[in-house]
DNA sequence: AATGAATGAGATTTCATTCAT
DNA sequence: AATGAATGAAATCTCATTCAT
């Protein structure tokens, strides 16, 4: 790692271009950024490579996004856009859902959100002194899977619905890697999506 | 003159330490990288902190570990023989475990392995390639819990115990990963655990 | 992180740079790199001093040439087409030099090249695992200089053209060294100069 | 370059060994210097290296070689002994040597050394700073040289014997880096002789 | 005498970030 | 807005040499 001290200056988030080339500019930057972070780790990712990438040169990258870290906050503001709709999308349906439709909802919608879901994994898991912006994306995971539980199944206690998320959380991203590595019909992914349906059986059942 | 290139020959793996200071002072280097690692994880952790924190100097540390690379497969091996016996004694008594005795045994395998097991879990975590040696120890404890499986419920087909050892692998990490955050009493290490032991139950009923 | 894992993709050669003052910063590098090298030998040469007499920083160095050897490359690359237009002024007289004239042109060739062609000698004799590059080049080199005896000599075979391409070859690095060492009068360097000739006398006579 | 500095006290020479081990020792340990200078070069050869493949240790190495300049002072002694001898029995025969006996004589003399002179060479290829002690032995050379051509043709001028040693010692050069690259029989190490010999019939022919 | 661990300066290379044009 | 060159701190690795045992 290069010198990571913020040299910077007052400015904070990204730049919001208003015209249109600009939006599409960021846009292509943003896909690169989501592209090499999948590949390679947030770390391991440089400034120069996710500008190549989107056929620009890192002084644009910084026009728009003024340091990696604004730049992994900008998408992650675009992945929380993203889940927040999933869960929405699952919400709707959450109290009628079975176990088995449940547990699919659940371990398949990081799984299913292509093809940045790679790079935000890569961005929750990267340690980088653990920035506050990321923590918060975690928490509202956690938050959102807590909620979908208690909207199944609203007898379910709050803290143990926070401790439920905390063990499906953890699987969903387990999802995403192993259908990463063994593809979508792997026997590993329907061992991992029987467990947590037993899982959910188990937990939910004199309560829905 | 410091051209990478390879000069020195066929040196490959670590040098071992022929006399009484030199073997302290790997085993404290190989401290220091345990502790540097599960801090930071591998591609952060720096040789230069390593040796600093063994009270040596990066010359030291070259001279018994010829490349980080060399350092972590040093790490790999002794991680090796700890998990090896940590099965072994599992092993003898797998065929007696119910199933909660043997979700316990499993899922605090590596939580259980103080206090290395953090740096090895970031080892094998880590990309860098995804160096041979890597693999292989992932693909080892592989094979040791669907051994470990097997002798508990012979009537496991083979291909069955290989994809269960998957995400139990999964479960072992994320138990260590989360003992490590909240603590070994937390709400959500013990649904963990209840996880891996329903779906234990369930997978392996009819034929234990 | 300074990882020495090509990270990069496919970026080989030497950046070429797009803008004026881009131009003359690789003008005024190559020309520090081919001082230095002339001065220490490749391997001795640092990049920080060849960056120093540019009066730039490493960094600015490895912008445009991304490794040492690509700087040899970009150098070796400058210097063949220099050899190329020396050699195709010669050739031009070729068919109807004297012995004499033919032995002056060629054993002036490099020397004549000021002053680039010591830090070619220099990267020609260096070792460092004899790259393909240097190793196209002097074949090239050779190549030229039999050519130029046949066509001064068409009845010349072209395998003993090529034989006496390599002892001439000899004879004009070591003019090379020796007018850098003694300078253009020394006695030596007239020695030099009428063994090539009595030794082109003699193989051409009967041809020319 | 690690640092150069000579940070050592008085210690000059190498030290002589009295007891036969110790002879032994050096023996082996002057022998793997040359090897694997004659491999990698003189800068490239590293005290560590030579250590090995003398199976002793650098610390041995240094016990008799207190830097490795004295290392190669040592190598240069001994090759001046080697190369002493072999002009004293060319120069035995020089005053009745034809011009193509003469040449072979010269021209095979160092290429005729086994296995050392590939080290001998490289070690006066070196530059580091242009070590007294190898100017030296280039300088002995040249004397042996021009003393054999007078010899051979007493009307020669002492300074033509010397200019003409110049180019001499470059043909000697360059057939032992021949030889060594196309091996004996090449087209090319031909021509170097037929080039050196009609070099010398026409120099001496008077004079003879 | 011999061993082999320790030292530390220095080399190559990387990369986030800045800034003049 | 965009470009791309410049910066410089930091990381990995090397190696001649010293020194305690």
């Amino acid at each position: 790692m290069a010198s990571n001290k913020s040299r910077g200056g007052p400015r904070r988030g990204a730049v919001e271009p208003r015209r249109r080339p600009g939006k599409e500019r960021v846009a292509a930057l943003m896909e690169a950024a989501s592209a090499v972070i999948a590949e390679r780790g947030f770390e391991a990712a440089t400034m120069a490579e996710i500008a190549a990438r989107a056929g620009a040169l890192v002084g644009s990258l910084y026009h728009f996004f003024p340091s990696k870290e604004a730049l992994a906050e900008a998408l992650i503001r675009r992945y929380e856009g993203i889940v927040d709709e999933a869960f929405a999308r699952v919400d709707e349906r959450a109290p009628t859902l079975s176990v088995g439709e449940l547990t699919d909802a659940l371990i398949d919608l990081l799984a299913g959100i292509q093809p940045e879901s790679r790079a935000m994994v890569a961005l929750l898991e990267s340690r980088a002194e653990w920035s506050a912006r990321r923590m918060e994306f975690r928490d509202a995971a956690l938050q959102h899977i807590a909620r979908t539980l208690s909207l199944n199944s609203p007898a379910l206690g709050a803290e143990t619905a926070r401790h439920m998320a905390v063990v499906l959380l953890h699987n969903m991203k387990a999802m995403k890697a192993m259908v990463a590595e063994y593809g979508e019909a792997g026997g590993a992914v329907a061992e991992l999506r029987e467990m947590t349906r037993v899982y959910l059986a188990s937990r939910l059942r004199g309560t829905g």
